[in-house]
DNA sequence: GTTGAGCGTT
């Protein structure tokens, strides 16, 4: 699988907006949006996790693209922990 | 009741 960073999301996003988007465009394993861990409020960025078969397409079909009324930004994200081979 | 570049959590 891959996963895949999208930023400059409103405030009002969360981790099921991001699924059922990319849904849309490919198989999405999980999703997560990255919410202050003191406030509880949104960061404005996640991740979702989808497919590898998909996630290039993926990212081709959503990054640029308009999502609660923001455009976004999608690309591939930097693992933090496992994934890496 | 806010803000706006940036890469999270066991």
């Amino acid at each position: 699988m891959a996963t895949l960073y999208v930023g400059n999301l409103p405030w009002s996003t969360k981790a099921e907006d991001l699924a059922s988007a990319f849904e849309q465009y490919g198989e999405v394993l999980s999703s997560r949006v990255i919410t202050d861990r003191e406030t509880g409020r949104s960061r404005g960025f996640g991740f979702v996790e989808v497919n590898d078969t998909d996630a290039d397409k993926m990212i081709a079909a959503l990054n640029g693209t308009e999502l609660g009324g923001r455009v976004i930004t999608v690309n591939e994200a930097k693992s933090r922990e496992a994934g890496q081979v």
